[in-house]
DNA sequence: AGCAAACGTTAGTATACACTAACTTTTATT
DNA sequence: AATAAAAGTTAGTGTATACTAACGTTTGCT
């Protein structure tokens, strides 16, 4: 009734342990390097939390635990990480494929979920999802960054350019209340908007979608990504 | 960031009390009684455990805080375990219509997924999988135990009765190996058997399933339920 | 260079959930 | 009724995960 694993290798991380290593990947994927205060804010948790969390991580060897300042995941810490995060992309998928959730509602569902899904689970969702390559927001799947890169911040788009909304980036997921915003005003990837107006001064730039317009602050729109139309 | 619950009210129950939830509202339901000795064989835990579980419990609301050796669920408790339940078999039926898992696997991965359900997940669960009200074993869901009554333990049948495997209990559920065992051995609901040998002296009930005879031992006899076939 | 803001750590607490060891209390059986 | 088996409790530990408060360290800027 109880699993023979006593080697205190690296098992399986604590669904805890599994939240820093997402959150860490991400951070080192678009930032170059992890900061501990700002994994703080991101887990919603005090950065005194972080330090004792960040240790026995490094006991664990998920990160590398010599220099302090310095973090940096293992092989295996990277493993874990890009594991879980599969896992939560395809089970938002599930949410949205088969449980026909809308895409802005799947994030804190399969937050939980993720957790909860084993090696073999994963391998069947991959079939059943048809092995996806970036989740329902755009995001891509660990080793697929590629698809992406293209792709640039609507911050930086001039006015009247044509787009396509092709990402929503990770850190808005965690932003119930934008999440929304976002859904109720139709920006999802696939859409098509046009930029009609910049007040680089108020921190704000408006978009037009589907004939009627919207404004986003400066952080939101650094975190959305789109595509030029095709010529 | 973080929900406004501090009303240190029945929120959600822990994943441990959930479970602990769940395997009590089954005691109750077969056995009348809930005994904390059981409780701690079945949760795989020590005694001292279940006791300490057992006054955050009563402390919480989850059961009836007065009596120590007289257990009951309080309404609020029964409520929460019904609800782990229905997640579960829902959960159950998931992998098993749309992930096409084996019935026999399902168990361990629902048991897992189960506590991530959220209301609003379980209502579309409960849309998408036909609103069930047996699980794929054949248990019943809460307040649908009358769908089982007239099942009865293969243990109780006579030699060369023909029966209708209808349901494997719960309790079969938490032992892998035999999970293992019922499944190569086409022991399913639904399945169509014949009992050909009963050796009281020995333990043990030989029923023949597709041609094969297979024996099983008195205590597994007990938690298989079976149909006769309508005359 | 000097200092403030940003970052990180220590120390002391708290809670949930486990364990072992040593008892106590019930219940059952002779 | 005596005693053994079963059930339950207490006490003392340990780990993961959080917090606050107080401090120490870097860094960036003027």
């Amino acid at each position: 009734m109880s699993q023979p694993e006593k080697s205190k290798k690296a098992s399986r991380p604590t669904p805890t342990i599994e939240d820093y290593l997402m959150t860490m990947h991400v951070m080192e994927r678009d930032f170059g390097e992890i900061v501990a205060a700002r994994l703080a804010e991101l887990m919603g948790v005090a950065p005194a939390t972080v330090t004792m969390t960040l240790r026995r991580m490094g006991r664990d060897k998920w990160i590398t635990g010599q220099s302090r300042r310095e973090i940096h995941l293992t092989e295996t810490g990277r493993d874990a990480a890009h594991s879980v995060i599969r896992r939560h992309m395809l089970t938002e998928w599930l949410l949205v494929k088969i449980f026909k959730l809308p895409i802005f509602e799947t994030h804190d569902e399969a937050h939980h979920i993720e957790h909860a899904i084993s090696p073999k689970l994963e391998e069947r969702m991959i079939e059943i999802l048809d092995n996806p390559k970036l989740c329902p927001h755009g995001n891509p799947f660990p080793g697929h960054e590629d698809l992406t890169k293209d792709w640039v911040p609507l911050i930086e788009v001039p006015v009247s350019q044509e787009v396509i909304i092709r990402r929503i980036h990770e850190f808005v997921e965690d932003n119930q209340d934008l999440l929304g915003f976002l859904g109720k005003n139709k920006i999802a990837p696939g859409q098509k908007a046009q930029v009609v107006e910049i007040l680089p001064f108020n921190k704000t730039l408006t978009i037009e979608i589907e004939g009627s317009p919207v404004t986003l602050g400066s952080s939101t729109a650094e975190h959305i990504f789109v595509e030029f139309p095709s010529p």
